[in-house]
DNA sequence: ATACCATATA
DNA sequence: TATATGGTAT
Protein backbone atom coordinates (compact mmCIF):
# COMPACT_ATOMS: atom_id res chain seq x y z
CA UNK A 1 0.00 0.00 0.00
CA UNK A 2 2.39 1.92 1.44
CA UNK A 3 4.74 1.74 -1.67
CA UNK A 4 1.79 2.02 -4.52
CA UNK A 5 1.61 5.68 -3.04
CA UNK A 6 5.06 5.99 -3.24
CA UNK A 7 5.56 4.90 -6.73
CA UNK A 8 2.72 7.41 -7.62
CA UNK A 9 4.48 10.41 -6.19
CA UNK A 10 7.48 9.44 -8.02
CA UNK A 11 5.97 9.37 -11.36
CA UNK A 12 3.39 11.40 -11.67
CA UNK A 13 5.00 14.85 -11.78
CA UNK A 14 6.56 13.67 -14.76
CA UNK A 15 3.65 11.73 -16.60
CA UNK A 16 0.03 12.24 -16.01
CA UNK A 17 -1.55 9.50 -18.02
CA UNK A 18 0.09 6.28 -18.50
CA UNK A 19 -0.83 2.62 -19.53
CA UNK A 20 -0.11 -0.31 -17.09
CA UNK A 21 0.86 -3.49 -18.70
CA UNK A 22 -0.22 -6.05 -16.97
CA UNK A 23 0.68 -9.61 -17.55
CA UNK A 24 1.49 -13.33 -15.72
CA UNK A 25 4.83 -11.80 -14.36
CA UNK A 26 3.54 -8.38 -12.59
CA UNK A 27 3.19 -5.11 -14.00
CA UNK A 28 5.41 -2.82 -15.89
CA UNK A 29 4.96 0.68 -17.43
CA UNK A 30 6.67 2.93 -19.57
CA UNK A 31 5.83 6.70 -21.15
CA UNK A 32 7.68 9.63 -21.56
CA UNK A 33 6.83 12.76 -19.67
CA UNK A 34 4.84 15.03 -21.59
CA UNK A 35 7.42 17.30 -22.99
CA UNK A 36 8.64 14.79 -24.87
CA UNK A 37 12.32 14.84 -23.11
CA UNK A 38 12.45 12.28 -20.39
CA UNK A 39 11.04 8.89 -20.26
CA UNK A 40 10.28 7.00 -16.69
CA UNK A 41 10.48 2.54 -16.86
CA UNK A 42 8.27 1.31 -14.09
CA UNK A 43 8.96 -2.74 -13.34
CA UNK A 44 6.81 -4.77 -10.20
CA UNK A 45 7.63 -8.30 -10.39
CA UNK A 46 4.60 -10.24 -9.50
CA UNK A 47 5.93 -12.20 -6.76
CA UNK A 48 6.25 -8.89 -4.77
CA UNK A 49 2.44 -8.82 -4.39
CA UNK A 50 1.01 -10.98 -1.84
CA UNK A 51 -1.62 -12.39 -4.01
CA UNK A 52 -1.40 -11.61 -7.74
CA UNK A 53 -3.59 -13.52 -10.78
CA UNK A 54 -3.23 -12.26 -14.43
CA UNK A 55 -5.38 -14.82 -16.82
CA UNK A 56 -3.94 -12.72 -19.40
CA UNK A 57 -1.66 -9.93 -20.57
CA UNK A 58 -3.35 -6.51 -21.16
CA UNK A 59 -2.93 -2.87 -20.41
CA UNK A 60 -4.71 -0.46 -18.52
CA UNK A 61 -4.42 3.37 -19.08
CA UNK A 62 -5.07 5.33 -16.33
CA UNK A 63 -4.95 8.86 -15.13
CA UNK A 64 -2.09 9.01 -12.69
CA UNK A 65 -3.00 12.09 -10.74
CA UNK A 66 -6.80 10.30 -10.52
CA UNK A 67 -5.04 7.42 -9.73
CA UNK A 68 -3.26 8.95 -6.57
CA UNK A 69 -6.66 10.56 -5.60
CA UNK A 70 -8.22 7.28 -5.21
CA UNK A 71 -4.61 5.87 -3.53
CA UNK A 72 -4.78 8.46 -0.67
CA UNK A 73 -8.51 7.61 0.52
CA UNK A 74 -7.06 4.13 1.74
CA UNK A 75 -5.51 4.28 5.41
CA UNK A 76 -1.80 3.57 5.79
CA UNK A 77 -2.31 -0.37 6.90
CA UNK A 78 -5.43 -1.04 4.89
CA UNK A 79 -4.80 -4.02 2.65
CA UNK A 80 -5.10 -2.85 -1.08
CA UNK A 81 -6.52 -5.02 -3.95
CA UNK A 82 -6.54 -3.88 -7.27
CA UNK A 83 -9.03 -5.87 -9.80
CA UNK A 84 -9.75 -5.27 -13.37
CA UNK A 85 -12.38 -7.40 -15.05
CA UNK A 86 -11.91 -8.46 -18.74
CA UNK A 87 -13.14 -5.36 -21.65
CA UNK A 88 -14.15 -3.66 -18.49
CA UNK A 89 -13.86 0.44 -18.62
CA UNK A 90 -12.70 0.53 -14.68
CA UNK A 91 -10.29 -0.32 -12.63
CA UNK A 92 -11.36 -1.07 -8.99
CA UNK A 93 -9.93 -0.38 -5.65
CA UNK A 94 -10.64 -2.38 -2.82
CA UNK A 95 -9.17 -1.21 0.30
CA UNK A 96 -10.13 -3.60 3.77
CA UNK A 97 -8.77 -2.16 7.01
CA UNK A 98 -6.46 -4.26 9.19
CA UNK A 99 -9.68 -6.04 11.08
CA UNK A 100 -12.02 -5.89 7.91
CA UNK A 101 -14.42 -3.82 9.41
CA UNK A 102 -14.28 -1.37 7.02
CA UNK A 103 -14.22 -2.61 3.15
CA UNK A 104 -13.90 0.62 0.58
CA UNK A 105 -14.45 0.03 -3.07
CA UNK A 106 -13.13 2.80 -5.17
CA UNK A 107 -13.63 2.50 -9.38
CA UNK A 108 -10.93 4.57 -11.54
CA UNK A 109 -12.21 5.13 -15.18
CA UNK A 110 -9.59 3.95 -17.30
CA UNK A 111 -8.47 6.10 -20.40
CA UNK A 112 -7.76 4.80 -24.33
CA UNK A 113 -3.76 5.96 -24.38
CA UNK A 114 -1.69 5.91 -27.67
CA UNK A 115 1.50 4.49 -26.00
CA UNK A 116 4.60 4.35 -28.20
CA UNK A 117 6.66 1.72 -26.21
CA UNK A 118 10.16 1.95 -27.05
CA UNK A 119 12.67 -0.45 -26.65
CA UNK A 120 15.07 0.11 -24.49
CA UNK A 121 18.61 -1.68 -25.27
CA UNK A 122 20.16 -3.09 -22.34
CA UNK A 123 23.60 -1.46 -22.26
CA UNK A 124 26.87 -1.81 -21.05
CA UNK A 125 27.56 1.83 -19.53
CA UNK A 126 30.95 3.15 -19.06
CA UNK A 127 29.73 4.41 -15.48
CA UNK A 128 27.49 3.40 -12.66
CA UNK A 129 27.34 5.31 -9.47
CA UNK A 130 25.61 4.54 -6.78
CA UNK A 131 25.05 6.40 -3.76
CA UNK A 132 22.28 7.80 -1.09
CA UNK A 133 19.38 9.21 -2.91
CA UNK A 134 19.41 11.35 -0.26
CA UNK A 135 22.38 12.88 -1.23
CA UNK A 136 21.58 12.79 -5.06
CA UNK A 137 18.51 14.64 -4.64
CA UNK A 138 20.54 17.15 -2.23
CA UNK A 139 23.08 17.79 -4.82
CA UNK A 140 20.46 18.67 -7.83
CA UNK A 141 18.66 20.97 -5.83
CA UNK A 142 21.73 22.77 -4.86
CA UNK A 143 22.92 23.26 -8.20
CA UNK A 144 19.62 24.07 -9.48
CA UNK A 145 19.50 26.81 -7.30
CA UNK A 146 22.48 28.04 -9.11
CA UNK A 147 22.36 27.24 -12.63
CA UNK A 148 20.05 25.03 -15.13
CA UNK A 149 22.52 21.97 -16.20
CA UNK A 150 25.11 19.77 -14.80
CA UNK A 151 27.71 17.78 -15.31
CA UNK A 152 27.89 14.86 -14.24
CA UNK A 153 31.87 13.75 -14.68
CA UNK A 154 32.79 10.50 -13.36
CA UNK A 155 36.73 9.43 -12.61
CA UNK A 156 37.88 6.24 -11.07
CA UNK A 157 37.78 8.01 -7.32
CA UNK A 158 34.46 9.88 -7.62
CA UNK A 159 31.63 11.54 -9.56
CA UNK A 160 31.24 15.47 -9.70
CA UNK A 161 28.30 17.49 -10.44
CA UNK A 162 29.51 20.83 -11.75
CA UNK A 163 26.49 23.67 -12.44
CA UNK A 164 26.88 27.48 -13.29
CA UNK A 165 24.70 29.79 -13.54
CA UNK A 166 24.55 33.94 -13.58
CA UNK A 167 25.16 34.38 -9.51
CA UNK A 168 28.32 32.25 -9.93
CA UNK A 169 29.17 28.22 -10.30
CA UNK A 170 29.15 25.51 -8.12
CA UNK A 171 30.76 21.76 -8.22
CA UNK A 172 30.35 18.69 -6.05
CA UNK A 173 32.58 15.54 -5.31
CA UNK A 174 31.23 12.75 -4.22
CA UNK A 175 34.31 10.33 -3.44
CA UNK A 176 34.05 6.68 -3.54
CA UNK A 177 33.06 5.96 0.16
CA UNK A 178 32.86 2.41 1.66
CA UNK A 179 33.69 3.04 4.98
CA UNK A 180 30.06 3.30 5.86
CA UNK A 181 28.09 0.28 7.37
CA UNK A 182 24.65 -0.21 5.60
CA UNK A 183 25.22 -0.88 1.82
CA UNK A 184 22.76 1.48 1.03
CA UNK A 185 24.18 4.61 2.61
CA UNK A 186 27.70 3.54 0.27
CA UNK A 187 28.77 5.80 -2.50
CA UNK A 188 30.37 2.92 -5.21
CA UNK A 189 31.87 4.33 -8.57
CA UNK A 190 32.47 0.90 -11.10
CA UNK A 191 33.76 2.91 -14.09
CA UNK A 192 35.27 1.37 -16.99
CA UNK A 193 36.39 4.81 -18.78
CA UNK A 194 36.24 7.97 -17.78
CA UNK A 195 32.75 9.68 -18.69
CA UNK A 196 31.30 13.11 -18.53
CA UNK A 197 27.51 14.52 -19.77
CA UNK A 198 25.67 17.59 -19.21
CA UNK A 199 21.73 16.96 -18.57
CA UNK A 200 19.16 20.04 -17.69
CA UNK A 201 18.56 19.73 -14.05
CA UNK A 202 14.75 20.27 -14.17
CA UNK A 203 14.47 16.60 -15.02
CA UNK A 204 17.04 15.05 -12.65
CA UNK A 205 15.29 17.19 -9.98
CA UNK A 206 11.90 15.84 -10.53
CA UNK A 207 13.15 12.22 -10.87
CA UNK A 208 14.45 12.38 -7.03
CA UNK A 209 11.04 12.37 -6.21
CA UNK A 210 11.48 8.74 -6.21
CA UNK A 211 13.38 9.29 -2.83
CA UNK A 212 11.35 7.84 -0.74
CA UNK A 213 11.46 4.63 -2.01
CA UNK A 214 14.66 3.68 -1.78
CA UNK A 215 17.32 4.75 0.19
CA UNK A 216 20.35 4.37 -2.35
CA UNK A 217 19.86 5.46 -5.94
CA UNK A 218 22.14 3.93 -9.18
CA UNK A 219 23.33 6.14 -11.78
CA UNK A 220 24.26 4.80 -15.14
CA UNK A 221 26.27 6.71 -17.84
CA UNK A 222 27.79 6.35 -21.53
CA UNK A 223 29.34 9.20 -23.59
CA UNK A 224 26.09 10.48 -25.55
CA UNK A 225 23.61 8.21 -24.47
CA UNK A 226 20.71 9.14 -22.22
CA UNK A 227 21.61 8.60 -18.68
CA UNK A 228 19.84 6.27 -16.13
CA UNK A 229 18.14 7.14 -12.57
CA UNK A 230 17.17 3.84 -10.93
CA UNK A 231 15.73 3.05 -8.00
CA UNK A 232 14.91 0.54 -6.57
CA UNK A 233 11.08 -0.46 -5.16
CA UNK A 234 11.86 -3.16 -2.30
CA UNK A 235 12.96 -5.85 -3.86
CA UNK A 236 10.94 -6.79 -6.49
CA UNK A 237 10.85 -3.71 -9.06
CA UNK A 238 12.44 -0.41 -9.72
CA UNK A 239 11.60 2.55 -11.57
CA UNK A 240 13.89 3.95 -13.71
CA UNK A 241 14.25 7.32 -15.43
CA UNK A 242 16.40 8.11 -18.74
CA UNK A 243 17.06 11.62 -19.54
CA UNK A 244 19.06 12.37 -23.09
CA UNK A 245 22.25 14.12 -22.32
CA UNK A 246 22.84 18.18 -23.83
CA UNK A 247 24.99 18.12 -26.48
CA UNK A 248 27.38 21.02 -27.13
CA UNK A 249 25.54 22.85 -30.12
CA UNK A 250 22.30 22.33 -27.82
CA UNK A 251 24.51 24.38 -24.93
CA UNK A 252 25.08 26.67 -27.53
CA UNK A 253 21.85 27.36 -28.96
CA UNK A 254 20.39 27.97 -25.58
CA UNK A 255 22.62 31.04 -24.52
CA UNK B 1 28.71 27.14 9.60
CA UNK B 2 24.89 27.57 11.58
CA UNK B 3 25.92 31.27 12.74
CA UNK B 4 26.70 31.63 9.73
CA UNK B 5 23.85 31.20 8.29
CA UNK B 6 21.64 33.00 10.86
CA UNK B 7 23.54 36.03 10.32
CA UNK B 8 22.54 36.53 7.12
CA UNK B 9 18.99 35.62 7.89
CA UNK B 10 19.37 38.84 10.14
CA UNK B 11 20.47 41.24 7.62
CA UNK B 12 19.09 40.19 4.69
CA UNK B 13 15.93 41.76 4.82
CA UNK B 14 17.13 45.15 5.30
CA UNK B 15 20.34 44.71 2.71
CA UNK B 16 20.68 43.22 -0.23
CA UNK B 17 24.32 43.87 -1.26
CA UNK B 18 26.53 45.19 0.96
CA UNK B 19 30.35 45.30 1.35
CA UNK B 20 32.05 43.31 3.86
CA UNK B 21 35.79 44.61 4.95
CA UNK B 22 37.76 42.06 5.78
CA UNK B 23 40.94 42.37 7.47
CA UNK B 24 43.42 40.43 9.96
CA UNK B 25 40.72 41.63 12.56
CA UNK B 26 38.20 39.78 11.45
CA UNK B 27 34.98 40.84 9.03
CA UNK B 28 32.75 43.62 9.41
CA UNK B 29 29.86 45.12 7.48
CA UNK B 30 27.79 48.64 7.88
CA UNK B 31 25.27 49.18 5.21
CA UNK B 32 21.76 51.61 5.19
CA UNK B 33 18.82 49.73 4.27
CA UNK B 34 17.49 50.11 0.72
CA UNK B 35 14.95 52.90 1.84
CA UNK B 36 18.14 54.89 3.95
CA UNK B 37 16.44 54.71 7.07
CA UNK B 38 18.28 51.97 8.78
CA UNK B 39 21.52 51.13 9.51
CA UNK B 40 22.82 47.79 9.75
CA UNK B 41 26.55 46.69 11.47
CA UNK B 42 28.07 43.31 11.74
CA UNK B 43 31.17 42.63 13.27
CA UNK B 44 32.65 39.52 13.76
CA UNK B 45 35.72 39.20 14.88
CA UNK B 46 39.13 36.51 13.79
CA UNK B 47 39.21 34.68 16.68
CA UNK B 48 35.63 33.76 16.20
CA UNK B 49 36.51 31.57 13.48
CA UNK B 50 38.19 27.70 13.81
CA UNK B 51 40.99 29.34 11.12
CA UNK B 52 41.42 32.93 9.77
CA UNK B 53 43.96 34.34 7.68
CA UNK B 54 43.63 37.60 5.63
CA UNK B 55 47.21 38.73 4.85
CA UNK B 56 45.72 41.86 3.30
CA UNK B 57 42.81 44.14 4.49
CA UNK B 58 40.51 44.40 1.45
CA UNK B 59 36.32 44.32 0.78
CA UNK B 60 34.31 42.27 -0.79
CA UNK B 61 30.81 43.28 -2.30
CA UNK B 62 28.67 40.67 -1.95
CA UNK B 63 24.51 39.91 -2.96
CA UNK B 64 23.31 38.73 0.61
CA UNK B 65 20.73 36.73 -1.05
CA UNK B 66 22.95 34.78 -3.68
CA UNK B 67 25.25 34.20 -0.54
CA UNK B 68 22.26 33.02 1.68
CA UNK B 69 21.34 30.95 -1.21
CA UNK B 70 24.91 29.01 -1.47
CA UNK B 71 25.39 28.88 1.90
CA UNK B 72 21.77 27.24 2.01
CA UNK B 73 23.72 24.39 -0.21
CA UNK B 74 25.87 23.35 3.05
CA UNK B 75 25.03 20.47 4.91
CA UNK B 76 24.10 21.56 8.89
CA UNK B 77 27.71 19.78 10.20
CA UNK B 78 30.14 21.03 6.93
CA UNK B 79 32.73 23.22 7.42
CA UNK B 80 32.52 25.88 5.65
CA UNK B 81 35.69 27.56 4.39
CA UNK B 82 35.20 31.10 2.85
CA UNK B 83 37.78 32.27 0.56
CA UNK B 84 39.32 35.39 -1.43
CA UNK B 85 41.97 35.08 -3.75
CA UNK B 86 43.62 38.45 -4.70
CA UNK B 87 41.89 40.59 -7.35
CA UNK B 88 40.02 37.83 -7.96
CA UNK B 89 36.03 38.92 -8.90
CA UNK B 90 34.49 35.85 -6.77
CA UNK B 91 34.60 34.18 -3.54
CA UNK B 92 34.54 30.79 -3.33
CA UNK B 93 32.78 28.87 -0.54
CA UNK B 94 33.56 25.58 0.60
CA UNK B 95 31.96 22.96 2.38
CA UNK B 96 33.56 19.79 3.37
CA UNK B 97 30.71 16.60 5.42
CA UNK B 98 32.40 15.70 8.75
CA UNK B 99 34.09 12.66 6.79
CA UNK B 100 35.28 14.28 3.24
CA UNK B 101 33.39 11.81 1.36
CA UNK B 102 31.79 15.18 -0.12
CA UNK B 103 34.02 18.16 -1.05
CA UNK B 104 31.36 21.26 -2.36
CA UNK B 105 32.69 24.29 -3.88
CA UNK B 106 30.90 27.19 -5.08
CA UNK B 107 32.05 30.51 -6.12
CA UNK B 108 29.60 33.38 -5.66
CA UNK B 109 30.62 36.47 -8.27
CA UNK B 110 31.86 39.81 -6.26
CA UNK B 111 30.18 42.61 -6.82
CA UNK B 112 31.15 46.60 -7.23
CA UNK B 113 29.21 48.53 -4.51
CA UNK B 114 29.80 52.04 -3.68
CA UNK B 115 29.45 51.78 0.32
CA UNK B 116 29.29 55.15 2.07
CA UNK B 117 31.10 54.18 5.48
CA UNK B 118 29.86 56.47 8.08
CA UNK B 119 31.17 56.75 11.41
CA UNK B 120 29.33 55.85 14.26
CA UNK B 121 30.50 57.67 17.44
CA UNK B 122 30.64 55.51 20.67
CA UNK B 123 28.21 57.97 22.66
CA UNK B 124 26.96 57.09 26.23
CA UNK B 125 23.46 56.08 26.03
CA UNK B 126 20.55 57.83 28.54
CA UNK B 127 19.26 54.38 28.98
CA UNK B 128 20.18 51.19 28.09
CA UNK B 129 17.49 48.02 28.23
CA UNK B 130 18.81 44.17 28.29
CA UNK B 131 16.12 41.53 27.56
CA UNK B 132 15.13 38.47 25.96
CA UNK B 133 15.55 38.67 22.32
CA UNK B 134 12.13 36.78 22.02
CA UNK B 135 10.25 38.71 24.29
CA UNK B 136 11.25 41.61 22.07
CA UNK B 137 10.32 40.46 19.01
CA UNK B 138 7.01 39.18 20.10
CA UNK B 139 6.23 42.60 21.43
CA UNK B 140 7.11 44.41 18.24
CA UNK B 141 4.72 42.11 16.26
CA UNK B 142 2.32 42.13 18.83
CA UNK B 143 2.33 46.26 18.54
CA UNK B 144 2.47 45.75 15.19
CA UNK B 145 -0.29 44.26 14.63
CA UNK B 146 -1.98 47.46 16.00
CA UNK B 147 -0.21 50.74 14.73
CA UNK B 148 2.66 51.64 13.03
CA UNK B 149 5.07 53.58 15.01
CA UNK B 150 6.13 52.38 19.16
CA UNK B 151 7.06 55.12 21.33
CA UNK B 152 9.61 53.19 23.63
CA UNK B 153 9.55 55.15 27.54
CA UNK B 154 12.13 53.89 30.01
CA UNK B 155 11.98 54.92 33.47
CA UNK B 156 14.07 53.30 36.61
CA UNK B 157 11.75 50.25 36.81
CA UNK B 158 10.95 50.11 33.36
CA UNK B 159 10.86 50.19 29.87
CA UNK B 160 6.88 51.39 28.23
CA UNK B 161 6.28 50.04 24.42
CA UNK B 162 2.87 52.10 23.09
CA UNK B 163 1.37 52.31 20.06
CA UNK B 164 -1.94 53.87 18.51
CA UNK B 165 -3.91 52.78 15.51
CA UNK B 166 -7.20 52.35 13.84
CA UNK B 167 -8.79 49.76 15.88
CA UNK B 168 -7.56 50.64 19.09
CA UNK B 169 -3.87 51.16 20.91
CA UNK B 170 -2.01 49.14 23.05
CA UNK B 171 1.24 49.50 25.10
CA UNK B 172 3.44 46.81 27.23
CA UNK B 173 5.45 47.56 30.12
CA UNK B 174 8.52 45.31 30.97
CA UNK B 175 9.53 46.07 34.70
CA UNK B 176 13.32 44.95 35.01
CA UNK B 177 14.17 41.92 36.87
CA UNK B 178 16.53 39.87 37.67
CA UNK B 179 14.89 37.03 39.47
CA UNK B 180 15.74 34.72 36.52
CA UNK B 181 18.79 32.19 36.95
CA UNK B 182 20.05 33.08 33.61
CA UNK B 183 21.31 36.13 32.56
CA UNK B 184 20.18 36.04 29.26
CA UNK B 185 16.55 35.99 30.26
CA UNK B 186 17.08 38.54 32.67
CA UNK B 187 15.42 42.12 32.04
CA UNK B 188 17.69 44.81 32.93
CA UNK B 189 16.98 48.65 32.96
CA UNK B 190 20.14 50.85 33.45
CA UNK B 191 18.80 54.01 33.23
CA UNK B 192 21.19 57.88 33.56
CA UNK B 193 18.20 59.76 32.34
CA UNK B 194 14.42 58.78 31.74
CA UNK B 195 13.92 58.91 27.65
CA UNK B 196 11.00 58.72 25.69
CA UNK B 197 11.45 57.68 21.46
CA UNK B 198 9.05 56.95 18.41
CA UNK B 199 10.22 54.75 16.67
CA UNK B 200 8.90 52.71 13.07
CA UNK B 201 7.77 49.60 13.81
CA UNK B 202 8.23 48.16 10.62
CA UNK B 203 11.94 48.46 11.14
CA UNK B 204 11.94 46.95 14.15
CA UNK B 205 10.59 44.00 13.36
CA UNK B 206 12.68 43.70 10.72
CA UNK B 207 15.63 43.83 12.91
CA UNK B 208 14.44 40.94 15.24
CA UNK B 209 15.38 38.87 12.20
CA UNK B 210 18.60 38.16 14.21
CA UNK B 211 16.32 36.73 17.37
CA UNK B 212 17.44 33.58 16.47
CA UNK B 213 21.39 34.64 17.08
CA UNK B 214 21.11 35.72 20.83
CA UNK B 215 18.66 35.06 23.65
CA UNK B 216 19.28 38.13 24.77
CA UNK B 217 18.97 42.06 22.85
CA UNK B 218 20.24 44.94 24.26
CA UNK B 219 18.26 48.15 23.12
CA UNK B 220 20.11 51.70 23.73
CA UNK B 221 18.50 54.88 23.60
CA UNK B 222 19.09 58.69 23.74
CA UNK B 223 17.11 61.82 22.97
CA UNK B 224 17.02 62.58 19.45
CA UNK B 225 19.61 59.68 18.75
CA UNK B 226 19.35 56.52 16.63
CA UNK B 227 18.16 53.68 18.89
CA UNK B 228 20.65 50.73 18.61
CA UNK B 229 19.34 47.07 18.47
CA UNK B 230 21.84 44.61 19.59
CA UNK B 231 22.38 41.12 19.23
CA UNK B 232 25.44 39.56 20.02
CA UNK B 233 26.70 36.76 17.75
CA UNK B 234 28.53 34.56 20.36
CA UNK B 235 31.03 35.11 22.18
CA UNK B 236 33.14 36.76 18.90
CA UNK B 237 31.32 39.49 17.46
CA UNK B 238 27.81 40.87 17.19
CA UNK B 239 24.92 42.81 14.78
CA UNK B 240 23.69 46.19 15.80
CA UNK B 241 20.82 47.77 13.97
CA UNK B 242 20.70 51.79 14.30
CA UNK B 243 17.23 53.70 13.63
CA UNK B 244 16.54 57.56 14.10
CA UNK B 245 13.33 58.24 16.32
CA UNK B 246 10.52 60.15 14.89
CA UNK B 247 10.17 63.40 15.53
CA UNK B 248 7.12 65.50 16.02
CA UNK B 249 6.81 67.27 13.03
CA UNK B 250 7.38 64.17 11.11
CA UNK B 251 4.69 62.26 12.98
CA UNK B 252 1.89 64.76 11.81
CA UNK B 253 3.42 64.53 8.44
CA UNK B 254 2.75 61.34 8.03
CA UNK B 255 -1.19 61.57 9.25
C1' DA C 1 -0.85 25.44 -12.36
C1' DT C 2 2.22 23.22 -9.57
C1' DA C 3 5.91 22.60 -6.25
C1' DC C 4 8.74 24.22 -2.80
C1' DC C 5 9.72 26.99 1.21
C1' DA C 6 8.79 29.31 5.17
C1' DT C 7 6.10 30.08 8.92
C1' DA C 8 2.83 29.24 12.38
C1' DT C 9 0.55 26.28 15.42
C1' DA C 10 -0.26 22.16 17.94
C1' DT D 1 9.66 19.09 17.00
C1' DA D 2 6.49 17.84 13.40
C1' DT D 3 2.90 18.92 10.48
C1' DA D 4 -0.30 21.86 7.98
C1' DT D 5 -1.25 25.75 5.48
C1' DG D 6 -0.34 29.71 2.77
C1' DG D 7 2.50 32.37 -0.17
C1' DT D 8 6.00 32.69 -3.59
C1' DA D 9 8.60 31.26 -7.28
C1' DT D 10 9.16 28.59 -11.34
Amino acid sequence: MFEARLVLEAVKELITEANFEVSGGGITLQAMDSSHVSLVALSLRSDGFEHFRADRSFSMGMNLNNMAKMLKCAANDDVITMKAEENSDVVTFLFESAGQGRVSEFELKLMDITSENLGIPDTEYSATVSMPSTEFQRITKDLGSIGDTVEISVTKDGVKFSTNGDIGSANVICRQNLNVEKQEEQTVIDMHEPVSLTFALRYLTSFTKATALSPSVVIKLSKELPVVVEYKVADFGYVRYYLAPKIEDEEMEEQ
